[in-house]
DNA sequence: AGGAATTTGTGCGTATGTATC
DNA sequence: AGATACATACGCACAAATTCC
């Protein structure tokens, strides 16, 4: 069988993590669970586990206190804009900030009829910035049957916050698309780009969002845990 | 015997081999050896000199490339300033910057009798900044005999540099004093701080600089190597 | 107060994957 | 295509800091 070469299983874990704090899963100051029963759990070694660990408390949304435990430490100016932030971790570093630009109702484009049931989708657009830089333009579909209407004001907070609160959601995963023909009608000049800005070493990244009904009675990490192993097939 | 509790090994590495890249051992874009062999060489796993280097490369003065090597970068604003880091490494980030106050030849206090055979020395007194702010009250000893006369714009470029072009010598280790009483008479009074700076907060820290001559005849981290041994007791 | 239990930090060695040359 | 070299991952042992009794 072909093997997909994934990203390492660190920064995957890593993403889980940051994804359950910054989908508020995690009140301020809580504790998680000893490194080594996580990574037990989760089918990791412990040093795996501790890699992931640092690059979260790098993030500054943990602290790491020897012989204490992992706390976790929700930043509301970064929380609220951490929903996604692969392209973040790829360029190491900076402070996220974004900007919704639009979202519209419309007919799915071909190739995203997994996405759910409703052949409509909600189609947010965002501007992506690092340290004040535009770095990307984003695209995100919901599934129509989620909700009638969204307005960008409802998108003032966090998109994981809207998804949690709003439509009862859960992000497991996220899936990423970039190239220039990620999506054929993506183009600077139907994205209503801001004055000012131009696209040049900009890259457009259309992304996907799997999702998932929220459903947690045990510990805050069993659904995130169950996810990531069916997702990397028992470690 | 009492075992004074050192600096971390990779701690102790990664302040080794960025004192050998801003003294200008290695030229820029230069290849460092394989790492198997370096762990080797200097006695330790692998993992930990790799804990090392990705400091090193943290700081910007290294580039790893997968497949390929580790190769030296200098660059100049930072290089002239990382004379002495480890208070810098202790916060964690941030641009460091200094500022010479003061070059006297005066008789050395007591207890620095080892530095060397000169009855007097050198005392160099610094700002240390932290982005900008206002962190540290540096005070570097140099032997009287290396010189007679220093003056403050010898100085202006990196420490490690003066020594080194101007003195013949290589910073081998770096012994630190912190405390109120590390000199007595160092107050904020005598130290001359500039007008707007207050000492709350700031550390006062006292240095040795322990010196070795430089014979560098095998490869480029040899003498490093022995001195970082020597002061291990053999890994 | 103080010692045991808990929990994270450090260090080591090894095997395997992946990019570069 | 083979060799070289860094990246990831695993597991273990011990140290250090904290917490708890």
């Amino acid at each position: 069988m072909a093997k997909t070469s994934a990203l390492p299983k660190f920064i995957q874990l890593s993403e889980m993590l940051m994804r359950e704090i910054a989908a508020g899963h995690l009140a301020d100051g809580s504790r998680l669970p000893p490194e080594r029963e996580m990574a037990d759990d989760l089918g990791v070694a412990v040093g795996t586990l501790r890699k992931a660990l640092a690059d979260v408390e790098a993030k500054g949304l943990l602290d790491r206190i020897q012989g204490s435990g992992n706390y976790v430490r929700h930043r509301p100016a970064v929380d609220s804009v951490y929903a996604f932030f692969r392209l973040e971790l790829l360029k190491g570093g900076g402070l996220p900030t974004a900007e919704v630009l639009s979202v519209d109702r419309l007919a799915k484009p071909d190739g995203f009829a997994r996405l759910g049931g409703d052949p409509q989708g909600h189609r947010i657009r965002r501007l992506r910035f690092l340290d004040g830089v535009l770095v990307a333009l984003e695209e995100i579909w919901l599934d129509g049957a989620q909700r009638d209407v969204i307005a960008v004001s409802d998108l003032s907070e966090s998109l994981y916050h809207f998804y949690r609160h709003e439509l009862g959601l859960v992000i497991a995963a996220v899936e990423d698309r970039i190239g220039v023909d990620a999506l054929p009608d993506w183009t600077p000049d139907t994205f209503h780009l801001p004055a000012g800005h131009t696209t040049g070493h900009i890259a457009r990244v259309s992304r996907t969002a799997a999702k998932q009904p929220a459903e947690f009675s045990r510990t805050w990490y069993d659904a995130a845990r169950a996810a990531y192993i069916s997702r990397m097939g028992k470690g």
